[in-house]
Order: C-alpha cells, then sequence, then structure tokens
DNA sequence: TGACAAATAGGAATGATTCCTATATAAGAA
DNA sequence: TTCTTATATAGGAATCATTCCTATTTGTCA
C-alpha cells in the first residue's frame, strides 16, 4: 500500500470525509501527475478509467483536497486553476505563454522566514516564491 | 502634471498606444487605487463619472497595461483577477476568505535572486514572495 | 485638415466553475 | 451482517468572469 495514499486515508477520516471510489482515484491521478493538472485535465484522464465520473464531482473533489490540505492550488496570475499534490516544499515557475508550471526548489525560497509584522496579524497558509517568464522553447518560438 | 501619468504617456508612445480618455482614466483610477481591484471594481468606479465607458473597455484596457508593463496581475490561486498599478517591488499577502491583498516589503524578498538553473533555461519576468493565509479579522469571525 | 490605423461601445459568445436535486453509497450503530 | 443516515455523486442547469464580434468613433501623423 502506497504510503502516500494511507495517509490520505488517515487525513480524510480526521475531517470526516467518506473513503469514495471517485475521491481516491482522483487523488491517486493528481499525486501521479507531473504536470500540475487543471480541473478539466484530471477529469480527462478519469475519464478514460470510469466514463461515468461527472466533471463537477472531479472539480468539487480537487477543491476539497485543497481545504484538507491534501492538495493545494498552484499560485498564478489569472489563468485556469491548476492542483498540485505534492505538499513538500517546492515553488513553482511559469511560463507565461505555454503556461507549463515548472517545479523548482531552492533553499532560501523553501523556508521563507515570514516578517514579524505579517505573523503577528496573519494567520499564514502558506508562502512562495513565485516566478513568471518564458520557458525555452516558447522563447525561441519567438 | 504627475509624474507617473507623464511617465505613462510616454510608454504608451513607446508602444504604438493611443492615449484615449478612458485609457488615461483607467490608468488613474488604478493608480490611485489601494484595494488590487478587479476588472470589475474599476469598472464600477468609472461608470460613476463616465456612465458609457464599457467594461470590455476597461477590461482590455487594464490587460494592455499588463502587456506593457504600466500594471500587472497580481499573483493568486483561482479568484478573479486582480490587477496593481504599483510597479515598485514590493510582494503581497491575500486572505484566502476575504479576499483582500496586502502589500508588504521585505528586503530579502525584494531582492530575489533567481537561481542560475533557471536563469540559463528561462527568461524571468517577475519574480515574487506570495504569501496566502487569514487576515486578523477573519480570524476573529472563526 | 484629411486619412487611416487603432480604440471603443454594446451585446453576444465562450469558458471555467459552481449550484441544484434526485439518487446512491460509505460507514458507524445495532 | 443489516439498518440508518449524513455525505457524496451524476447530470444538467446556472452563474460568473472574461473575451470576442462588428459597426462606429477617434487619436495621431502627414
Amino acid at each position: 500500500m502506497n504510503i502516500k495514499l494511507e495517509n490520505f486515508y488517515k487525513v480524510c477520516k480526521q475531517h470526516g470525509l467518506k473513503l469514495t471510489p471517485q475521491r481516491i482515484e482522483i487523488y491517486r491521478v493528481l499525486l501521479e501527475s507531473k504536470e500540475h493538472p487543471s480541473a478539466e485535465m484530471v477529469y480527462e484522464k478519469i475519464h478514460q478509467k470510469f466514463p461515468n465520473v461527472s466533471f463537477d464531482t472531479v472539480n468539487r473533489t480537487l477543491n476539497t483536497l485543497n481545504d484538507i490540505g491534501a492538495a493545494f492550488i498552484v499560485e498564478g496570475s489569472g489563468d485556469v486553476k491548476r492542483f498540485d499534490g505534492n505538499c513538500s516544499n517546492h515553488q513553482h515557475y511559469k511560463c507565461v505563454k505555454c503556461k507549463k508550471i515548472f517545479d523548482f526548489s531552492h533553499e532560501n525560497f523553501d523556508n521563507i522566514h515570514v516578517p514579524e509584522i505579517l505573523a503577528g496579524d496573519f494567520k499564514v497558509l502558506r508562502a512562495t516564491v513565485y516566478i513568471e517568464g518564458l520557458c525555452k522553447s516558447c522563447q525561441e518560438q519567438k
């Protein structure tokens, strides 16, 4: 049994969520995906295997995963929501043209020290470095 | 004459953009706004003064401002686009509940050193620290 | 002043996301 | 195991943000 899946079961129980086959499969697909998929992208994959799972269920479930901390919505500036099931500390780089999202890690960024001023008044849930630009192949296309 | 507006005229000319009254007013409203407004919020303000400016013009213009670097789209995770006319180096904190966006500055964050690995393959256009959480008043509301 | 490329208004269209509701089902209790 | 019930789901409709379409208007430059 996958350790991550096992832990997922635990987190669901902690939040009083049922372990439906749909929910488990959606989480599995997200975990295996490296492309930071949108709800639509997850739905396509699920649909191949289980043709009668609805888009609404996929979308609702992805948002639920975000709510319970089993996944999160990748930061970005104004495109469709993209989800990430990898909750270990890492950062994102996004190409503004092809919308591909790349992971990267950097010691200084993975342990951001939130300034005191903020830490006092705000409850910080996530702190990340977000980089936006043009990937190699989009640069070449001009 | 406002120095920022004067500079805006210059930037528009550099990009071959006409100085229409609508464009100028939209930029003015964005500059004066402290709330990182959405297109809808800018439209509301414009509409009070100039009832016959269309929403499309507001939205299109805000995106144009982003394209020419006179403004930018604030990073976030999946809500409506929010715009910022303050192009000097600063970071954002966003409340996941009320969606308010707060500015903050921090020496270390305002000069992010992008790792070599990225710098080689990608053309970095923007690098920011993005913090998400609950603001004081939303914490109190539970 | 005249010509023309660019911008606008207004409404229609699109696309993403969420809501609605009748039905199905996971999971704890008996 | 079977019963009970709160939760989740499918499918489609509705909503909301954003963009597109096109006839008309308007900066801007010669």
